[in-house]
DNA sequence: GGTTAGGGTTAG
């Protein structure tokens, strides 16, 4: 990619030059010196308008200064770019851009006397293996992240441009570029000749579909496909006729590259190769196959978990590898978990324990998490070279339900022999969007024993693994253990309820009671915002909300007066539409650099919810504010003061007297600024407001019923009441805590028990007393989930 | 350069 246009964040390059390359002084840029391997590095000060040399090739201008030298007389030097990739850089030049340029060819300037500048110039083109990297300005690059919907900056090409043919104009005999939206695929399988296959079928708008045979010897050098509805751009295809359709297979050159087909995504293309062309354009093309997609094809929703397996079905499953073992010549066995509980008992592999390769701790750990999963026939040699802890996808794993004897069943799990609707196993990047999501997941899951078994000998553990069934660890928790746990107080003995209704308040007691019911049902209704200063609980604005102010805010223009001060930078932005929106971002400087964005606290004026969303995926913190005639200052305290990673942090109106945003430089100039909430806020002055889950749980022990509050920042489900609103997978693992704490249609003798340390307090109006019970000191038993 | 597979569930 001869030309590429980087991002540029204040003085430093963020994707660093190839190492290969060391930097010419601009007085080295002489006849006799070597300069392969050297770069000469200057900024754009002249551009001359693009124009065509007389045997029609393009050619594009332009003078650099070399901003090392800046006082010589002559610092100054005449770039001459030819051909494609005079056309590509004219586009993106501008004024001020920082240029550097390797490969090129120097010579005499015949016009070093009239111009002024170094007595020779530098010639590149794309013939001669130049290469020219332009950085933005951050100005410029912010243009790109909201018209690109991403900071990734599509590389500014001289390959050839490639003509795509659409799938109802193939023609037998051909190769051919192709895009598409996969219909059906086979994960790349052994095949019976030297290769890898896969099989894909796409679709595009032009409603045809095609089916294409690839092989490979190389796995990677197959498409990427990970789900149906991705999209592949494939190169150097070969059609062909084959039973009266036209069929794909790979030809010589062939190459692919793969995206997420889900609207709205980041456009990243997945491939093996190095050097790809991906062009604004393509871009485009990406975003438009997958809005065609979402309005005129059904693509299947989220993956099945372990937690909602259908026996007798077939299913996909992303997982993580956790053990794996020989068990015959045509089965191996790969034991996985995604952190859920498959609700059915299943059925273990009976294989000696020296045959499991895997931690041995690990497997222990998560024993009643993991499943079996039997594979056969062709898929046994991938299965053998997957690493313990990599992540997979299983696709169409058969859960077939077994009866053994007297009613009891279990479900087996196995990947059959054959491709057969796409029957096969996949490793899943860390970098892939559901594998991070799954990673967080089992992050969140607390083990069982984890304190308790670190130390077992690998004796003890090869006697006591494999052993014990779902339907005896089911029984242990039945009979013996209670659901939630307490976390202090447990020399007390338990009081029944009828006591405690029967006592005056304030006391506190241990009791043993199960859940009969509980409000909210609907979990998401019980989290709320809580002041610890004033005591006030508020219910978590909506986003509706945080738009109107923000459209509100909007109206009046940014001031510029207050732009670029000693700790930040501030960057314009108009929007393209209509409206023509203003947008002001101010980038909170440390040592009065800008950081990395992953470091970096911004302010914003004007944005909407989208963009500020947006922002936040990038950047650390982002506060939205408006400017009055002297200072930046937060909005209305209805919508967040800051917003980090996937939360907003809302401060309480009664409580809070905010303070401009000057004050935040106290926090810029430390010497590793945190950006932590507590600290912005305070600085701020802001009293936040914390996200507590507020729950009524009716508790019975057949003496008596009792309503009792929860008020659970973290401690009791342990997952913040911060994060669930934002996260589904921790809404997932709280509605299954739920579900185990009082299981839906069963009966109250088969309820399990929960260890409960409760207060009772006096309520007192006007008009009544009443006595009010609280939780606390209560946790959810380990294994639970 | 040839082959492999060429979509439509195993039956362990």
């Amino acid at each position: 990619m001869p030309v590429q246009l980087l991002k540029i964040v204040k003085g430093k390059p963020e994707t660093p030059l190839p190492s290969h390359l060391q930097k010419e002084d601009f007085k080295h840029l002489q006849e006799g010196f070597d300069h392969t391997n050297k770069y000469f590095e200057g900024i754009v000060v002249v551009s001359y308008p693009l124009t065509k040399l007389g045997d029609g090739t393009d050619f594009f201008k332009v003078v650099l200064q070399d901003m090392d030298d800046f006082y010589s007389r002559i610092n100054s030097i005449n770039i001459l770019i030819y051909g494609k990739m005079a056309e590509d850089c004219a586009k993106v030049t501008r004024s001020g851009d920082t240029f550097v340029v390797a490969g090129f060819k120097l010579e005499k300037s015949p016009t070093a006397r009239e111009d002024g500048r170094h007595d020779c110039h530098l010639k590149l083109s794309e013939e001669a293996g130049s290469t020219i990297f332009v950085y933005k300005i951050l100005g410029e690059c912010l243009n790109n992240f909201f018209l690109f919907h991403d900071f990734i900056i599509s590389f500014q090409s001289v390959a050839p441009k490639y003509l795509y043919t659409p799938l109802n104009d193939l023609k037998d005999g051909t190769v051919v570029n192709l895009y598409g939206i996969v219909k059906f695929f086979k994960p790349p399988y052994v095949s019976k000749g030297t290769d890898y296959c896969s099989v894909v079928t796409l679709v595009d708008p032009s409603n045809v579909k095609l089916t294409c045979t690839l092989f490979n010897g190389n796995l990677d050098a197959l498409p990427k496909i990970y789900k149906v509805g991705d999209i592949v751009r494939f190169h150097r295809i070969k059609i062909r006729e084959y039973n009266g359709q036209m069929q794909g297979i790979t030809s010589g050159g062939f190459s692919s590259l793969t995206f997420d087909g889900t609207v709205g995504a980041p456009v990243v293309p997945r491939t093996s190769s190095k050097v790809y062309t991906f062009m604004d354009e393509e871009q485009k093309v990406i975003e438009e196959l997958r809005a065609w997609a979402a309005s005129n094809l059904s693509i299947p929703g989220p993956a099945a978990k372990l937690s909602g397996v259908q026996p007798m079905l077939f299913f996909d499953l992303t997982c993580q590898l956790v053990g794996k073992a020989k068990v015959d010549g045509s089965s191996f066995l790969l034991k996985v978990w995604d952190g859920t509980k498959c609700p059915y008992p299943t059925w273990k592999v009976p294989v000696e324990a020296r045959d499991m390769e895997g931690d041995k701790v690990h497997l222990y750990q998560l024993r009643k998490l993991t499943v079996d999963i039997l594979v056969y026939d062709n898929h046994v040699q991938l299965a053998k070279s997957f690493q313990i802890g990599s992540f997979l996808r299983i696709y169409s794993i058969h859960a077939k339900q077994v009866s053994a004897h007297q009613d009891v069943s279990h479900l087996e799990f196995h990947l059959h022999g054959g491709t057969c609707y796409g029957r096969g196993i996949g490793v899943l990047p860390e970098s892939n969007p559901d594998v991070k999501e799954l990673k967080a997941f089992l992050e969140s899951v607390d083990l069982a024993d984890t304190q308790n078994n670190e130390s077992m000998s690998s004796l003890e553990l090869d006697s006591t693994f494999n052993n014990l069934t779902d339907h005896e660890l089911d029984l242990e928790r039945c009979q013996q253990l209670s659901v939630t746990v307490l976390t202090d107080h447990q020399d007390l003995s338990n009081t029944d309820l009828k006591t405690i209704l029967n006592s005056t308040a304030p006391q506190q007691y241990r009791i043993r009671a199960k859940l009969r019911t509980y409000k909210p049902q609907k979990l998401y209704q019980s989290v709320k915002l809580h002041c610890s200063k004033c005591n006030s609980l508020s219910e978590v604005p909506d986003g509706d909300n945080f738009d109107l102010i923000l459209q509100g805010s909007a109206i009046t223009a940014p001031n510029l007066e207050l732009h670029n001060t000693s700790w930040y930078d501030s960057v314009m932005w108009t929007t393209q539409d209509q409206k023509q929106r203003k947008i002001a971002i101010h980038f909170v400087k440390h040592d009065e650099m800008l950081q990395q964005p992953e470091d970096t606290l911004l302010m914003i004026e004007g944005g909407t919810l989208k963009e500020i969303w947006k922002l936040t995926k990038r950047f650390k913190c982002v506060i939205p504010v408006r400017s009055t005639d002297n200072n930046l200052e937060l909005l209305d305290l209805s919508v967040p003061f800051l917003v980090q990673g996937g939360t907003k942090y809302y401060g309480c109106k009664q409580c809070s007297s905010p303070k401009p945003m000057k004050s935040l430089s106290s926090i810029a100039a430390k010497q590793e600024p945190s950006w932590e909430p507590t600290e912005i806020a305070q600085v701020l002055g802001i009293e936040p407001l914390q996200y507590v889950f507020i729950m009524k749980f009716t508790l019975v022990d057949g003496t008596g019923a009792l309503n009792a509050y929860l008020f659970d920042y973290e401690k009791f489900f342990q997952i913040p009441a911060s994060e669930i609103l934002t996260n589904s997978f921790l809404q997932e693992k709280m509605q299954m805590t739920m579900n185990m704490l009082c299981p839906p249609g069963r009966k109250l003798d088969d309820l399990p028990w929960l260890e409960c340390f409760i207060r009772s307090y006096n309520v007192r109006n006007e008009m009544k007393h009443q006595v009010c019970y609280q939780i606390f000191d209560t946790t959810i038993a380990e294994d639970v989930v």
